[in-house]
DNA sequence: GATGAATGAGGATTCATTCAT
DNA sequence: CATGAATGAATCCTCATTCAT
């Protein structure tokens, strides 16, 4: 019943972490890596300077930390959905894209993209495991799903090398647009508008036209 | 008391700044604005840091310029092509679209999309001059060769405010795409076929499907 | 309530001071003041960076203790031995000399002549404790040695200002020798072969000449 | 013929490095390695911190470059001497032994050997460097002198493994002291006094007695 | 008594910027 | 115009020290 069997300071030590991890991608995704002062992310995440450097080795290890942690949580639960659903494809497309897009705001995904694209060059490593863990997998996912429509004779035939990533542009677009141009004046998309017109265009570029 | 009694230094005072830009931007693509040291960008450029100091008040500027100086002499190119075509707006969209592939690898643009996702909100005046000179004059120009197919009839009805946007996205991805993960091994978009699939896809969700 | 309850604490209390100091005075030698980490000590000891603070104020009283406790117990041996000794000069002097030299291995007391010489400007007071506890004593030892010799008609007549600095300086060197070039290559000296020639040097420097 | 032809402030830049190591120098052998404050440098050489880096990478380096610059130069000059010397090995031992001290208080060589005692298991590379420029080419120089008095039969059989050590250390140890314990309460050694004695001592312990 | 998480002052290092030449 | 030596503010990082448990 109590918690008094653990150690006394567990709770704090474990959810540390996260707290600053969290503060840390909230900074790093809206300053990026360089201009993100490290007595910012504690003074965001309530700890002292010091505090940061008994979780993370440096500013660098703390970065990549936010960057797979917030990955990983967040990639299994899109590969769900297309193995377990039932029905036509173009229904299991409509579904997968409206998940994805109510994920975006959620969803600190978005930032991450952001930051990989502005900082892979500098974190080559980085990007290195964004690909594999991100990049492929999505394209992997769009591939079955893809598949799937040509088998059963709803889509036409694709090329499965670059389809994909042109499905994923307006979406990847979306989360660029609207972590970048949050602060600025430009006015952010209206999100019903732009996922009915894409999903309009997609299938219809992927839909056999009969 | 005028300078133009050394005509010699008056060109060469012209055409440092360019020598210089070009090496920022590359500089400033490759690593982004805070990763880039101004000596480096002096050495590629072959001057002294100090040099530098004649031509820009501090590296703030010297990035402002960068992107403003690139962006202006390329957006006039592509707005001429749409007033000038004569023929099937279906065809008028595969020449643009074909024209700003090709000017992806050429042209300094792509570098510059990614800095400003990556520091528009290090630089909200930057951002806001991009949206006014990029992003504004792009999406007019779209919604012009968009009204055009659909006054004659070859277009669907199209959400103007978002079709832009989703017919950009993939261009735009492409751009990110070959200037952030050049350098790692991540491998390049084969832009032939990318296109192509690219046309096909959006052309069938463009067209009035009859 | 209270703790006397728990005598078994009691005991443990002094030992573990000791078992502190050795591990500080091991790092202290091995790495200098400053270099040495506190949280290496009490790693070193076996215990936590805490319970440092509950048996010293500060590294600085810690370092103080350390330079002591080391020398204090080490002192008193040799200083009996002269007091003691029975027979000529010169084999109370072999004897001295030898002991001294068995001590320098077992015996921590090289490690605080490293440290001394290390730190003396930065520790004023601890070099003025050692001056008194160990280099005046020391000199006094020997010029107990060397009175005896001198009255006893086997030395010749010796400037007692500076002649035991002569006689010490060679053990001093082999202690420092041997402290500091531990964990190079350069090799450690000989001990066999130095102390018997230094004991012939020495003594023929010291001793009548007929 | 001229120097014009090198750069105009060459001059500046050459003596600098000079004013630098000889502040640092000064400062090491003071507080020791850690304790010395790159600002503290900076500010005794009446420079800025970031001056330092312009002439050395780090502090290690700046450390590195203090040991070998003053060592040397100061080598050679000591080995002239018993290649050009005539006469017997006697004199040129009483010889040598003075200008050895003459140059111990003219001379930042004690400094240095303090420093290596201290930090030469923080720095092994430098202690190998020590070994092989100082106390090698040192060693060498004794053995010749030795080597020379035995041939000639001025001097007993000796062991030349052993012997240069315990002939050099009184000189070390003065030089030691009187770096280590200037600013203390320790009265520094009279060097007429303890030069006298000890060549009388050592000469004795050299020499064949008749 | 013992722990180790948390702190923050202090110092090394970087780099945009200035200025004498 | 051009240089590059010099500057010092800004930031990362370390580690002695504290204190709640």
């Amino acid at each position: 019943m109590t918690t008094e069997i653990k150690p006394r300071w567990t709770r704090r030590k474990d959810s540390r972490p996260q707290e600053l991890l969290s503060a840390a991608l909230d900074l790093f995704v809206e300053h990026g890596y360089a201009a993100t002062k490290l007595s910012e992310v504690a003074q965001v995440a309530g700890v002292s300077k010091g505090t940061l450097y008994l979780y993370f080795e440096n500013k660098e290890e703390l970065f990549k930390a936010v960057v797979r942690e917030t990955i990983v949580p967040n990639i299994a639960e899109a590969e769900q959905l297309i193995v377990e659903f039932e029905g036509p494809t173009r229904e299991l497309f409509k579904r997968l894209i409206r998940t994805w897009f109510e994920n975006i705001n959620t969803n600190k995904l978005s930032g991450i993209a952001k930051l990989m694209f502005a900082e892979s060059s500098n974190f080559p490593e980085l990007a290195e495991f964004y690909r594999v863990e991100v990049i492929d997998r999505n394209e992997l996912m769009l591939i079955q799903l893809l598949n799937r429509g040509m088998l059963s004779g709803e889509f036409k035939q694709l090329d499965l090398a670059v389809v994909p990533k042109i499905i994923t542009a307006p979406i990847i677009m979306m989360m660029l647009w609207n972590t970048s141009f949050k602060s600025c004046a430009i006015e952010p998309i209206l999100t019903e508008n732009y996922i009915e017109s894409y999903v309009d265009i997609m299938l219809a570029g992927l839909l056999k036209s009969n």
